[in-house]
RNA sequence: GGGUCAUUAGCUCAACCGGUAGAGCAGUGGAUUCUUAAUCCAUUGGUUGUAGGUUCGAGUCCUACAUGACCCA
């Protein structure tokens, strides 16, 4: 009687057997308004412990009066008490048979851990001080068919709490918590962005070509059109022509889809809130996101402090530190043990110099920083190769607060036009363009540009990814004809920012896997060999065969 | 893409050098009824991820595959 099919039937047969008596293992609801208020009412009693001394113990109750109520899922059996899981915490109930109609008796012999119930009762105090509901109604209000997981040991395996986020959410308190805190994040980053007058807006995540972004997208099919489209891997493009048009401020909160490998950074989808303000520069926008990241750190730590314990970073209200590219390479480079890196630490003013220093070297180099002797082809990328390689890493020990313990948000400004090609260049330098990427505790966290809105340059930027798509890079972006036509009717002077939701509540809630704030991450459908998971296969979407299908070819 | 590790009952975990697969919880039957992982008695439950191989004998050793975790790219 242990097998799973051996417990569904065991209660199966005990449904029939609270059927027989006239009860509904499946009834329709029977909490009632006031029910929610009382639990309500009971879960701030059970906070409050000098109201908890004033109840009267067990032989005390005085019956006719007004009964409180607790619903939610039948966790525990101990002794005499019941113990009840709801989202504010776990309440008990005290249980005399003699208390209980016939119905009420029969219910309670047929419940089963897991199951939903309604408890009605009077509040009173045990002999341990503690609350309990002295038990007067009892109803089913659902069986569960299937045990919660061990109660002490709860429930462990990763890839299961994943597969069964249903049981996860409730066996393991602090999940549901997280995804409590990321509620809370996302509606404070909404709050903030319409106090600061941006329209939200929804474009379309089907598109016909791929921009935006560098990267690789999901294509899927649109069956009446008979048209090919893609998954949006960014909505960059549309926001913009609604700044063409007028909206002068707009952001989009919502689902990206990258065709890429998975990792505890990685999801190949995921949410991103994007937004873009005419006549502000990228320096607002530092200054703007700095702003949105502490107000939504204030409002998720009001509702829950304990999300402050054991942070490695803090969120300082002055301006938090600024660096460009070039600078932090320098300070990491300089010290690096291999000597043809740290000479490139002289170099990185110049772009022809530090070519040179490539050309001669390529081999030292491309083995100290792990890259990709053919695809680190000039300036631009040979300086991000030594940015991600050696300073990204070392920005959390770069910048620390004044106690050392915790390491500074930084904003990184200055990156090569050629891994830009959707920013303005700079005034002063067109080597570069006006960029800067947030950073926490090493992650990237944000992205913000002053936006081309030169058509002609735009042009040009979108004919070398053509380029470089013909060179065989999948990442690169197709001509978007419509959209440099849109900047020929003129988009306004422009800053536009990305800010990755995940990683944000990652940081936040201290979750060192993208898996852990997103409820269903993607994993590989299981076949387990049995008829029902067979059928389930076959029944997959195209969409998720697709994904399945395409493993074998991550980077 | 590469490396390391993991996969044993519904859940959490054992099983020494290769020698009859075990425990706690859950479940089932009973007792008890102020418990905090309730307790006590009895008891069911296994194709050890899958497929091969070595061996008199494989949870254990070998190969491939599947799924996942972590690290690297």
């Amino acid at each position: 009687m242990s097998t799973e099919p051996e417990l569904i039937a065991a209660r199966q047969a005990r449904q029939a057997t609270l059927l027989a008596a006239g009860i509904e293992p499946f009834p329709v609801s029977s909490v009632t308004a006031a029910d929610q208020a009382a639990r309500d009412a009971l879960t701030a009693l059970s906070k409050n412990s000098s109201a908890i001394a004033a109840l009267p113990e067990e032989a005390g109750i005085v019956e006719g009066g007004e009964l409180s109520s607790l619903f939610g899922r039948l966790l525990g059996k101990r002794g005499p008490f019941l113990i009840v899981r709801t989202p504010a915490g776990d309440l008990q109930a005290l249980a005399r048979s003699e208390q209980l109609s016939e119905t009420g008796q029969a219910t309670l012999a047929g419940l089963d851990l897991g199951d939903h119930v309604l408890f009605r009762g009077l509040p009173m105090r045990t002999k341990t001080g503690a609350l309990a509901l002295a038990l007067r109604e009892v109803l089913l209000l659902a069986k569960a068919q299937l045990p919660p997981p061990a109660k002490w040991h709860g429930f462990k395996d990763v890839e299961k709490r994943y597969r069964e986020r249903y049981v996860d959410l409730y066996a393991n308190r602090d999940v549901a918590r997280v995804f409590r805190a990321r509620s809370l994040i996302v509606s404070s980053v909404r709050t903030f962005l319409e106090n600061e007058s941006f329209l939200e807006v929804e474009t379309p995540l089907l598109h016909a070509t791929r921009g935006g972004a560098t990267a690789r997208p999901f294509s899927t099919h649109h069956q009446a059109l008979g048209l090919d489209l893609f998954l949006r891997i960014a909505p960059e493009l549309f926001l913009k022509r609604l700044v063409v048009g007028g909206l002068e401020r707009v952001f989009e909160l919502g689902r990206n889809f990258r065709n890429e490998g998975i990792s505890t950074r990685h999801n190949p989808e995921f949410t991103m809130v994007e937004l873009y303000a005419a006549y502000l520069r990228v320096d607002d926008l530092a200054t703007l996101v700095q702003q949105l990241i502490r107000a939504a750190d204030a409002r998720l730590l009001t509702a829950d402090a304990g999300f402050a314990d054991q942070r490695s970073f803090v969120l300082p209200e002055s301006p938090w530190p600024r660096i460009t590219v070039r600078e932090a390479v320098r300070r990491v480079a300089r010290l690096h043990p291999e000597a043809s890196v740290a000479q490139t630490a002289e170099l990185l003013d110049d772009a022809a110099a530090l070519e040179a220093h490539f050309a001669s070297a390529p081999q030292a180099l491309c083995q100290a920083l792990a890259c990709n002797t053919a695809t680190v082809v000039g300036y631009g990328q040979q300086l991000m190769a030594l940015f991600d390689s050696l300073a990204e890493p070392q920005l959390p020990q770069l910048f620390r607060d004044d106690s050392g313990e915790h390491s500074l948000p930084v904003f990184v400004f200055e990156y090569p036009v050629e891994v830009s090609p959707l920013s303005r260049k700079s005034s002063t330098d067109p080597r570069f363009v006006d960029r800067f990427e947030l950073f926490l505790e090493g992650r990237e966290l944000a992205n913000a540009f002053n936006e081309l809105n030169d058509p002609d340059d735009q042009a040009e930027r979108f004919r070398e990814q053509l380029g470089a798509r013909a060179r065989g890079d999948a990442e690169a972006m197709d001509f978007d004809e419509d959209y440099v036509r849109s900047l020929r009717v003129g988009l306004p002077p422009t800053a536009g920012l990305g800010l990755g939701i995940d990683r944000l509540v990652m940081s936040l809630c201290n979750q060192s896997s993208i898996r852990d704030v997103l409820l269903f991450p993607l994993l590989r459908p299981q076949r387990t060999g049995d008829g029902d998971s067979d059928i389930a296969a076959k029944e997959m979407t195209a969409g998720a065969q697709a994904i399945a299908s395409r493993g074998g070819h991550r980077a």
